[in-house]
DNA sequence: GCCCGAGTCGTTCCCGATAACATCGCGACA
DNA sequence: TGTCGCGATGTTATCGGGAACGACTCGGGC
């Protein structure tokens, strides 16, 4: 900790001192067998006096490679998206990467090709898409790719590796729920139907629903925003003849809310409503939502996991699918003809 | 584009088909004057013929300059923290930079030294601090600096490189807002004061309020969150004799409209409420908040602007406030007693 | 007493770029 | 005509590590 002596110690300093070749310290640095305790503790000691540490981007070139992550999101303002950043960041922490974000904005000049391009430029050792649409999966799918991609989807994928929140749990959840609450005529105001979670959710909707015998009708196809769903909910003009509505995500729940309550509708007393996400504010909205809640934690992990494993080229992991769960909040109540 | 001879080519490797020598080929790459114009086609075509693309990590190594920003994040969840990193990240890469984050987590074991530690030894040019704590700033204030760094937080600071939000204007606004409503009484719920932009806030508040000679009241101090303020809500025995509340963030202010809503008080015809933050989500809440919109794109541009500056060790420019905006709607109205 | 092999540790080269300095050719000028 | 100077380019060192391979030491088996 002493001698500060005015630019940062390399290797080679350390190893002087400790009076050994630097590829000893090297050693000593990498863990490696075979070095003897004594000359082992002689290079800690050097370390510790120089307050020596190991340049990583040396060490990056050396070993081609950069211990990091670059993670490419789409959509980067929304709540799942970011947690799952979060998530991933804090997973390829624990597992001694860094992580490289690249937001893809909404006409953002930046074509998904060209994030994957700067990122390898950059020379990540594997990227994570997240929350994407099918027309970038699409277009990535052309990609040469020199490093393990990893998109965190719907579905599993010949092409990529693959981790996915298990949509199609979560939406037969809410189907579940509402039909047991005595809905038989559910209405449903997906994503943009380019996303694959938009799409995995109308689908997985529409195949529970029929299995279950609910009345077919056709969705709504939202864009996310509450602003969307406000101002659907305006243009209802009578009380329309679904008595549930299940939103894709909570922002579309909770301006769907909004506009049925100017338009005079209670929620749940008119009309019953469903989230998605479990954003923190849910519990909060006037009526608390009713919404799905995701493990991001484990959607984190398990894409660092996997990516890990593709990087050492060791054996990658099963896919895995993050289960969901359905909270239960006041926004849902049972239709007035069963009352 | 064609030759994809196996593995990435290097610039010597470009040398060799330009028929010039590595050197050369670097200077073309970096814009120096006085090359042939004939040689610099030629190093392009081969450039072109490759594919070739600079190996970033050994220009860092070289450089000693990685292009890269570090930035540390203290709660990476709300709003306002998520927005600023996305904001950085989008005017870094404009600048030719790339940015690494890391969050600091309610209860991690990793101290903001740690994280400076982390960033540091991954040689970035610049670190980047979001939303800190005070007791952060102080620990930072006091841990050796080898790189730029700076802090966005409410007040300039001799250590640091400093760009804020202009909190004491926003503050300023909406209590200017509800006394112009007819408002005497007003209730300050903060965030958590280690905060500096809760303590920012609250100092504002009080400051504006007192000069208006609205009747001084103990702040009660929250924790960012809307549970913490419904509970607090739901404390409430009945109607209280302050008319309107100055929460210190959505969330409080939402938390808090949903405790008083079942607590049977109307917002805003009992009380006024107004946040801080205008997440997405304000104009759909019931009522559609009234709030202080922040310009997180001006910030992110100014900080990175300052780092840039520090980096190349230009002028720095002045310390700028982003300015900030009162989005009236309807979660304030006049009190009770003047109507 | 000799040889072999495991355990230690050092030498040299390499990763892929930039920096610093050297060199070459050629026109201007004394 | 010699040379000074500058434009254009090449040569070599350097950044801070790791990989490959070589060499030395020492103990045990024959």
């Amino acid at each position: 900790m002493a001698n500060v002596g005015s630019d940062k110690p390399n290797i080679r300093q350390v190893a002087t001192i400790a009076g050994v070749s630097h590829m000893t310290v090297s050693r000593v640095l990498n863990d490696y067998p075979n070095i003897k305790p004594e000359t082992r503790r002689r290079v800690l000691e050097a370390i510790e006096e120089l307050d020596y540490r190991p340049n990583l981007v040396a060490r990056a070139l050396a070993t081609q490679r950069s211990q990091r992550i670059g993670v490419i999101v789409e959509s980067a303002v929304a709540h799942g998206p970011t947690s799952i950043l979060r998530a991933v960041e804090l997973a390829a922490r624990g597992a001694g990467y860094s992580v490289t974000p690249i937001a893809l904005l909404e006409g953002d000049p930046l074509t998904p090709q060209d994030a994957v391009d700067s990122l390898t430029t950059q020379g990540v050792d594997a990227i994570c898409v997240i929350a994407p649409r099918s027309s970038s999966v699409a277009a990535l799918r052309r990609v040469a790719m020199s490093v393990p991609m990893l998109v965190i989807k719907a579905d599993a994928d010949p092409t990529f590796l693959t981790v996915s929140i298990d949509q199609n749990a979560g939406a037969a959840l809410v189907v579940d729920h509402l039909v047991s609450l005595g809905h038989r005529d559910i209405l449903h105001v997906s994503g943009p139907l380019d996303w694959l979670d938009a799409r995995a959710r109308e689908r997985a909707f529409h195949t529970r629903a029929k299995s279950w015998g609910v009345r077919e009708r056709p969705i709504v196809v939202g864009d996310w925003s509450a602003d969307f769903a406000y101002d659907f909910a305006i243009g209802l003009k009578r009380l329309p003849d679904f008595t549930a509505i299940f939103a894709a995500n909570d922002d579309t729940a909770i301006g769907l809310i909004h506009g049925l309550h100017e338009r005079g509708f209670d929620v749940p007393g008119d009309l019953s409503v469903v989230g998605f996400d479990d954003v923190p504010l849910a519990r909060h909205f006037l009526p608390p939502l009713t919404t799905v809640r995701q493990d991001f934690e484990a959607l984190g992990s398990a894409a660092v996991e996997m990516l890990r494993a593709a990087i050492e080229k060791r054996e990658i992991p099963q896919v895995t699918r993050i289960p969901t769960e359905l909270v239960v909040r006041e926004s849902t109540a049972a239709p007035r003809e069963v009352r």
